[in-house]
DNA sequence: CTCAATAGTTGAGAATGGCAAATGTCTACA
DNA sequence: TGTAGACATTTGCCATTCTCAACTATTGAG
């Protein structure tokens, strides 16, 4: 994530003719993700972590850890990147590498004791839920949450 | 943070514990912002652009512009960024820097008629409904977008 | 008028991000 | 078996983003 990034505009309401109900709810949700990613932006900061690199620790998980080019492929960037990012993480004992027994191309990034508790912090900031949602009524919260179910079961 | 503080009452229990409809509900949506992130780098891809200065060029709007202070504010990041930004998308003939007349240390950025083009562009790429909303009914639309709208309002 | 605050720029330094080249390792196939 | 091609990671190069601190110009308040 990066860095992330900049995100989605917030809502620009294109004046180009009118919007469905499903596209007013996406540009919705778009605000949505917008401020998502100043969260995202503030809880690395506070672990003095850049995007990138909280990005790929939050992606770690305990036992096998993860290749380098998998990690590139789930932040959407080169592997000579992860290089470098990875490099730092390692160089704060939040992870290490560990070359994979059955290819002995790739290094295994497996999150250290103090990596995991970065991590878990990290998502659990993530995992907050934000103010509005958590105001809709339960039934409410129910439903949004059996919909949007529906909605990436389809997708997936 | 005890029970009355309602970030912490929206605040999963990490470990192994069960996880609310709300929760839940959010969980998904964060998943919907990891595939937009991918869509919003491939756009600005598209077009050569960075995702900065995609992001800025994006929340241009076309009559009186935007003060640099305010590109820096929306993107979250710190004034002396958009300087290098918007430097290269003037380069490119995207952006206009326009001295303000009412107050002449701000500077206001309009886009020119193929930045309004580039900016459409980029909109509509990204205001495209994902994949698995689209699949939902009809009804199951108004009622995502009811629901959002009703969120969203609480918190604004 | 003076002075603090604000808008933008500049410069230095760290980090990301993509591309190309190089190394070491695997795998399919002849 | 041996060899060619594919793959994982690293390195170097370069453009860009980003933060911080300093600097100029301008504004507005007292």
């Amino acid at each position: 994530m990066g860095p992330m990034n900049p995100a989605a505009a917030t809502t620009p309401d294109l004046s180009t003719g009118p919007s469905s109900p499903v596209q007013e709810a996406w540009a919705l949700l778009r605000n949505l993700l917008f401020i998502e990613r100043r969260r995202f932006l503030s809880a690395a900061a506070e672990y003095d972590l850049h995007p990138a690199q909280a990005g790929a620790l939050m992606q770690l998980e305990r036992d096998e850890g993860l290749p380098m080019h998998e990690i590139a492929s789930l932040l959407a960037c080169d592997s000579s990147n992860v290089t470098g990012i990875v490099d730092r993480l390692e160089a704060r004992g939040l992870v290490t590498r560990r070359v994979s027994e059955r290819d002995r191309r790739v290094k295994q990034i497996v999150p250290t004791e103090l990596g995991l508790e970065v991590r878990d912090a990290l998502r659990a900031r993530m995992a907050q839920v934000p103010e509005g949602l958590g105001l809709l009524s339960a039934g409410d919260q129910r439903l949004l949450r059996d919909l949007l179910a529906r909605a990436l079961a389809a997708s997936a």
